[in-house]
RNA sequence: UGGGAGGUCGUCUAACGGUAGGACGGCGGACUCUGGAUCCGCUGGUGGAGGUUCGAGUCCUCCCCUCCCAGCCA
């Protein structure tokens, strides 16, 4: 049985450390006069969030402790590389300290030397978005509604748990035993293809609040914590070890983090700390029992993920090859090195996970069976949620390929670039429906050309699907060619917003399809460049792209292509 | 490792999205010929894989490489 969750405020969250949440406080100094390093500005990344609580999480995980079981129907779809040169990095001697760079060949990390084989576990944590369905995203307290309502049956729910499940956030996790299938693509070709399909077991889903950003600063070996955003809930998400190498689980946090933000979430922004991952990670020789772990924190980006990991892959190998023995410890990533550095030697002891008390409220799930009468809509039932739960990615990618024929690797991209909701408002217009496959190349292709051309993001795209849609239309019948689309995209983008017909008129834009006409057009063209057609005849197929230039030349390039290039070889044959 | 900029014959340099040209080098030949001169011919290239397009060096995606800045390492 899926569940899906929602969770429920019924306190206002606290500030941590008692102090204004806006600077950085320093831990375990020395009591003195803390060096107040690192402005506040270089912290403030998740500012007005500060007092957000959980909104709700809808990915299907798992289950609430005892009797609930979950299931995760995901596939994950996202790149990583594996050679297939297992043979030449078999046969490398492990060596390097810094393995960090395996092979000269692949100058990329890959398969582990000898007989090791490794183990990843990761603890996800993810800052659950303000604006999620149940609260507001004010500072300090909720919208009314949803606390005025969530507080008082809370508070008739002391202990007994008549209607629904109470979850006391420190002890229960908030769903256990998930499992979360993906893909991981064949990076190395550059073609989304499907390397190998995976599965890791989710072992519990909880919730946090937000301790604050830690920050290692590592010019002076100092642990800033960022409090602005003390408060914040959190999700984690920790997977039981079943990833096997940096590429698996690079993978893994990509296609979580596009289902966060396909569910609205968590905007999975890593760099900024939105969403954070910490590795478990372990080495062994085949066969023997899991190697001692150590937990790699401070990755911030999907790529790290596998860079840390397979450093730290390395380093294992490393100390257990030279009779040493790997410590249980905590190390950081620094990215700077690509290296990852014991707490200890950095001296770095304080526990930086700084982690007060979670102060969450009790969450209460219901299911339809056991909402409260009259209270459906202030509730949180997860069989109403699971009905209103959108689409993840993994499903969509297959829905995009099945209801519009469009190619895999197109419907891959437009579920990692965001373009879904975009592509999908072409295709499906009422009375119409555009061809698809057409679709994906002006959304993927020239839609993508034009943003670039201005450094413009896709959010800030000044085009509308229903105005790029217009332009297909005039395409799709004839009016205009494609490449005159083009040209028109580029002058909407550039703030024209005069009617198509409007600009078409001016610039005498109307494609040429007549075939008289055209066929004279081309005789004219073939005339005057004996040369050419000589060059074609003696085998030079290609000039037929120089005569076409010409004929478009000839005619405000608003000659059909199609029908032109087809005239050309025929008269270019046909003599 | 990050940020920025780049990647077309061996080298330099062109190509509105329309036959990848030119120059230098190299090779061969010619000039009644030993010349470090001149002329002619030949050679040879879009870093890789996919995609879009009637057509891609040029547009899209990913990968690779180089340079600069910073960093890391010493």
């Amino acid at each position: 049985m899926n569940s899906c969750l929602l969770f429920s405020p019924q306190n206002p969250p606290q500030r941590l450390g008692g102090e204004g949440g806006n600077s950085p406080q320093r831990l375990g100094g020395e009591g003195g006069n803390p060096p107040q390093r690192l402005g506040g500005e270089e912290l403030s990344l998740g500012t007005g969030t500060g007092g957000t609580l959980p909104g709700d999480w809808e990915g299907r995980v798992g289950t609430l402790p005892g009797d609930w079981e979950g299931r995760v129907g995901l596939e994950i779809h996202a790149q990583c590389k594996h050679e297939l040169m297992s043979s030449v990095l078999y046969s490398e001697p492990p060596r390097r300290l810094g393995g960090e760079d395996p092979s000269p060949e692949t100058g990329r990390g890959g398969p582990l030397p000898g007989d090791w084989e490794g183990r990843v576990g990761l603890e996800i944590h993810a800052q659950i978005s303000s604006n999620s369905k149940l609260f507001s995203g004010s500072q300090v307290q909720f919208s009314a509604p949803p606390n005025s309502l969530v507080s008082p049956l809370d508070a008739s729910l002391p202990g007994t748990l008549p209607a629904g499940y109470q979850i006391t956030q420190q002890r229960l996790p908030l769903a256990v035993n998930g499992h979360l299938t993906f893909d991981v693509y064949d990076e190395s070709r550059s073609q989304r293809q499907v390397l190998k399909s995976c599965q890791v077991r989710i072992k519990q889903l909880q919730l946090e609040q937000d301790s604050g950003k830690s920050l290692h600063d590592q010019e002076n070996g100092e642990v800033l914590v960022d409090l602005n955003r003390a408060g914040v809930a959190l999700m984690e998400i920790v997977t039981e070890p079943d990833m096997v190498d940096g590429a698996e689980a690079a993978a893994m946090v990509k296609e979580l983090q596009l289902i966060l933000q396909s569910l609205r979430t968590c905007d999975g922004n890593m760099s900024e700390g939105s969403m954070r991952v910490d590795a478990n990670i372990s080495v062994s020789r085949s066969g023997e029992e899991l190697g001692t772990r150590a937990e790699v924190k401070n990755i911030n980006s999907a790529k790290f993920v596998q860079k840390a990991i397979e450093y730290e892959m390395q380093r294992q190998i490393q100390v257990l090859e030279g009779a040493g023995e790997v410590e249980e410890e905590t190390r950081y990533f620094d990215w700077k090195a690509g290296k990852t550095i014991s707490l200890r030697d950095k001296e770095q002891r304080h526990d930086y996970r700084y982690m007060p008390e979670p102060n969450l409220p009790p969450l209460i799930l219901y299911t339809d069976a056991t909402s409260p009468r009259g209270m459906e809509d202030a509730v949180v039932n997860i069989d109403r949620i699971r009905e209103q739960m959108r689409e993840l990615p993994d499903a969509t990618r297959r829905r995009l390929v099945e209801e519009y024929g469009i190619q895999f690797q197109h419907s891959v991209a437009l579920v990692g670039e965001g373009l879904v909701e975009y592509f999908e408002s072409l295709v499906d217009v009422k009375g119409k429906g555009r061809d698809p496959r057409s679709a994906t190349s002006w959304v993927l292709t020239d839609l993508l050309e034009e943003l670039h051309k201005r450094s413009l993001t896709f959010q800030e795209c000044p085009v509308t699907a229903s105005k790029l849609g217009e332009i297909m239309d005039i395409v799709a019948v004839g009016t205009i060619s494609k490449s005159t689309g083009k040209k028109i995209l580029g002058l909407q983008f550039d703030g024209d917003n005069r009617s198509l017909s409007q600009v078409i008129d001016e610039h005498q834009w109307a494609q040429i399809r007549d075939e008289e006409t055209l066929g004279r057009i081309c005789e004219d063209i073939l005339e005057k460049h004996p040369e050419l057609v000589d060059a074609y005849r003696k085998g030079n197929k290609k000039v037929v792209n120089r005569l076409m230039g010409e004929v478009q030349k000839a005619t405000n390039k608003c000659a059909d292509p199609t029908v032109t290039s087809r005239l050309l070889k025929k008269k270019l044959e046909g003599h």
